[in-house]
DNA sequence: GTGGTCTAGACCACC
DNA sequence: GTGGTCTAGACCACG
């Protein structure tokens, strides 16, 4: 189901929230839609169910999902308003692409880095 | 002569870091430049000494800089063709555009991004 | 675990470095294996926290282990190719063996105590 | 006359016993040869006084030269029984051999970099 | 619980 | 004076 990198420097709880919110993009998940319990994600994930709460319990703050508690956790009807996270994303990308720059990595390598990327699918 | 942000994400200690790489990556600080002195850095900078120092011991691992107990810290002779730090850079790089990617962002924002960066070169 | 002779020349963190790469390079260590917890370690060896948190800093500067924060620290899955290292090694033995040579020993004995430290491989 | 490396980790003062011995070793420098004046040499070498006369206090406490207040700095008779010197480089070179072994540096890299050394003559 | 950052201050060798 | 090592303890984010 999930990818979670544990090498990454970023924290698991963010990759759990940049999963849920893919598969929303790509329409795997629609609103109203069920997911998993969070005992059973994070018996999957082999993670501590504190991280998947964290996880989910940001996304819910963000209006991306909401609890029922009892019943379980539902994609929200606003979830699909979110360039938001796509913006985050390029600012990100932008923030470290220029401190690249300024350690001198070279325009044409970026460019072939991004071609990498997207040729490696 | 440094500018530190205490409110930043960014640990003071990668702050110096990057801006000493600045200083000579834009020629202001060449090899065999002394640089100032921990205690004086630290001072100028309302610092604890040991934060400079692990700012330093980094770029002395990166090859960066030089230091010789009891005379001082110098640029190194290596300081401008440096592979480590573009490498690092690099490997961060590919990581985050990864992510992004899989966020949503098209590989011709990206590479829009790129050319955004280093102007119309 | 480990044997630290804290009257040596050689740095307390140095000496925690090189038993660390030494259990790598017998393959006592393996790339995932997670190691003792900073805390743990420091408590065992009768160190001051930081001196060990110097040492496994200094070993992820070097890509032989990774940390995450939260989790612990393990072998990083580069740790046996490991170059820095190595490269960073050969470099001071030059160093050492031309001033060797300066000092008027001959290229046989280099040889002779470089089969002697191989033993007759 | 010396070439003193700031970049080594070997102190100064080391750099400068050391070629004072080999000049001996070499012949160039014979029992009751006068040395240059401390002022000299540390004006010519760029280095601080004191570190010059370290350098030759410590030569004097192990009988390679004998100082005449107000004359200068000579060649002691006994210059030449040191096969300490190389001993002691021997000794240096067989550990700093051993750890580069340790760190997986190999045997025929090693043979490789002694005949580097010696073919660059 | 884990590791990461920062401060504070001791002591050392070297210049 | 310089940088290097080590100890001690605070506070933080993450699991």
């Amino acid at each position: 189901m999930f990818i979670i990198d544990l090498h990454s420097r970023t924290p698991v709880y963010e990759q759990i929230k940049e999963q849920v919110i893919n598969l929303v993009n790509t329409g795997e998940l629609k609103p109203d839609d069920k997911l998993m319990s969070l005992r059973q994600l994070s018996g999957e994930l082999h993670l501590n169910i504190n991280t998947v709460k964290r996880a989910f319990s940001d996304l819910e703050a963000e209006k991306i999902v909401y609890s029922a508690p009892g019943r379980g956790i539902f994609i929200s009807e606003t979830a699909l308003d979110n360039t938001i996270v796509k913006n985050n994303a390029t600012a990100e990308l932008k923030r470290i692409a220029l401190s690249a720059k300024q350690k001198g990595v070279k325009k044409e390598d970026m460019i072939k880095l991004v071609n990498e990327i997207f040729g490696e699918e």
